[in-house]
DNA sequence: GATATACTGAACCATCTGGTTCAGTATTTA
DNA sequence: TAAATACTGAACCAGATGGTTCAGTATATC
């Protein structure tokens, strides 16, 4: 695997991995909110706050612009497509290998068929 | 959101935000392994390692068994169904919103052929 | 121009994380 | 029974994380 690849994933992940930072997600959402907005919403220093959206902008899920005084936030470009294709991808390995469980016991059935 | 499912969330996302683990989990999508394995293939000291199943363990990917003095691990029975349901609601979001983006772009040249 | 608002950045703090070493215990194997 | 193997747990370490406060700067408003 890339090393690209990897430490984006790792950025992803680690940026879903915080609660605050997914409600963050789902309320731009419904509507694009400043800084302060955020802090209020999720009883959260401005300061706390400008750090999470700094994480989300760093995996690439938000992106945000000051006019005048006000930086207002906008869920970003990227679209999760990267993480839904890795976790698509362990869930066809995890697929691949229970379906091979599936022809073991299977065959083990016809066998016992056959002895019968 | 309940609780259970948001730590249960957190768990998980952080889980996959190791390059480390995600090859675990990948290696263990071929075939079952014991720590000493897999440590080696990592390059990582038996303790590392097990911390680092204990982590995926914990998030219900893997599963461990110790037979005499060797734990073998394997892919645990969760299949990543909360996650990929997760960023899939983003992904709709995400959709909706622009969507509604589209609409008004669409408005708006509706409305320039009209005052034309 | 003075005051309030909105953010920014530095510094601090406790806790978590990803790794290590070292000193065990339990189980094979020779 | 002695030696090797496989794991376990405690203790340690440096650096990241999630939060705070405090002291700014820049912009709006009275």
């Amino acid at each position: 695997m890339v090393q690209y690849i990897t430490t984006r994933l790792d950025a992803s992940f680690a940026a879903l991995s915080d609660a605050t930072r997914r409600g963050v997600l789902e309320q731009l959402g419904r509507s694009d909110a400043s800084i302060t907005e955020l802090a209020d919403r999720f009883h959260m220093t401005l300061t706390g706050m400008k750090k999470h959206v700094g994480v989300l902008e760093h995996a690439g899920f938000v992106t945000t612009q000051k006019v005048g005084r006000v930086r207002t936030c906008t869920l970003g470009l990227r679209r999760l497509e990267d993480e839904a294709a890795w976790i698509e991808s362990y869930r066809q390995l995890w697929a691949a290998r229970f379906d091979a469980l599936d022809r073991v016991v299977e065959d083990l059935k016809r066998r016992e068929k056959i002895d019968d």
